[in-house]
DNA sequence: ATGGTGGCTGTGCCA
């Protein structure tokens, strides 16, 4: 058996938060750590600080925004840029993977769904379709039945109690009856919302605005880890580190993180 | 709480 720990955040951009990502990965020491938002392209991206901790750096940047990457102490293969199903897209948001962990692995995907904001606009209309496709996906995972580990800032605020107030989300598009229908149609599918197996009771926020909000606590959870039915079987842990969202400089989201045996 | 913040860009867009 051997321990894993893989966790997800959404960074923010991966330029401005270097020193709170270097700080948080050497007190955390996760094996696998998926990114989001690093709003820089390839060439802008820091990488040898990142690799001088001894992990593999595979990464999907974009210019300004989105790009999301998979940190791994483990080697990386069967890398996939883009959903299969929508190679096409001009934004840089899922990166796959598998991980090989002595004989076994695990596959993980960094995802990093569009913000859809404001709702009966085009760009609400690419994230219900982008949503789709990541479900299309979602599904043909399964039947490979591996321990699969689908992490990431999915824009996504499931249930009332995934929000500090419901009321303030009206109108939002992490919050509208399609997009929450379009969640629970992926967990339909047979996919765990792991944190909230786990937890059935607590908020979970990962994301709290800039200002005043993480001081009042109005957070919102919309980062999650979506397990297949093998890899639920192997959590041992599951919860939020709030603790880099109170540094200096922070990103607006947290990580959440994962321990496994396997 | 539809911007009071923050990041990247290029004189605005996105979250």
């Amino acid at each position: 058996m051997t321990k894993v720990s893989i966790a997800t955040w959404n960074v923010n951009s991966i330029r401005a938060r270097l020193n709170v990502l270097l700080k948080w990965l050497k007190k955390s020491k996760p094996d696998i750590l998926l990114l989001q938002e690093l709003k820089a392209q390839e060439d802008d991206i820091p990488r040898t600080e990142l690799e001088d901790l001894n992990y593999n750096f595979i990464t999907f940047g974009q210019k300004a925004y989105n790009g999301v990457a998979i940190l791994s102490k483990y080697p990386v293969s069967d890398i996939t840029y883009n959903l299969p199903n929508f190679n096409q897209d001009k934004q840089s948001r899922y990166i796959e993977g598998f991980i090989n962990i002595d004989r076994k692995g695990i596959r993980v995907a960094s995802i990093y769904a569009p913000n859809g904001n404001p709702i009966n606009s085009e760009k609400y209309s690419y994230k219900i379709e982008w949503l789709k496709k990541f479900c299309n996906h979602a599904e043909k995972l399964l039947e490979f039945e591996e321990y699969t580990f689908l992490g990431g800032d999915f824009n996504i605020c499931p249930k009332s109690l995934d929000t500090a107030d419901e009321n303030l989300l009206i109108n939002d598009a992490i919050y509208t009856t399609g997009v929450k229908n379009l969640y629970k149609k992926i967990i339909n599918l047979g996919y765990y919302d792991s944190f909230r197996n786990i937890n059935p009771d607590m908020p979970g926020f990962t994301y709290w605005d800039y200002g005043q909000s993480f001081k009042n606590d109005i957070g919102v959870r919309i980062d999650h880890f979506l397990l297949s039915p093998y890899a639920l079987d192997k959590i041992d842990k599951i919860y939020v580190d709030k603790e880099p969202r109170a540094w200096e400089k922070p990103s607006d989201h947290t990580p959440l993180v994962l321990e496994i045996e396997i």
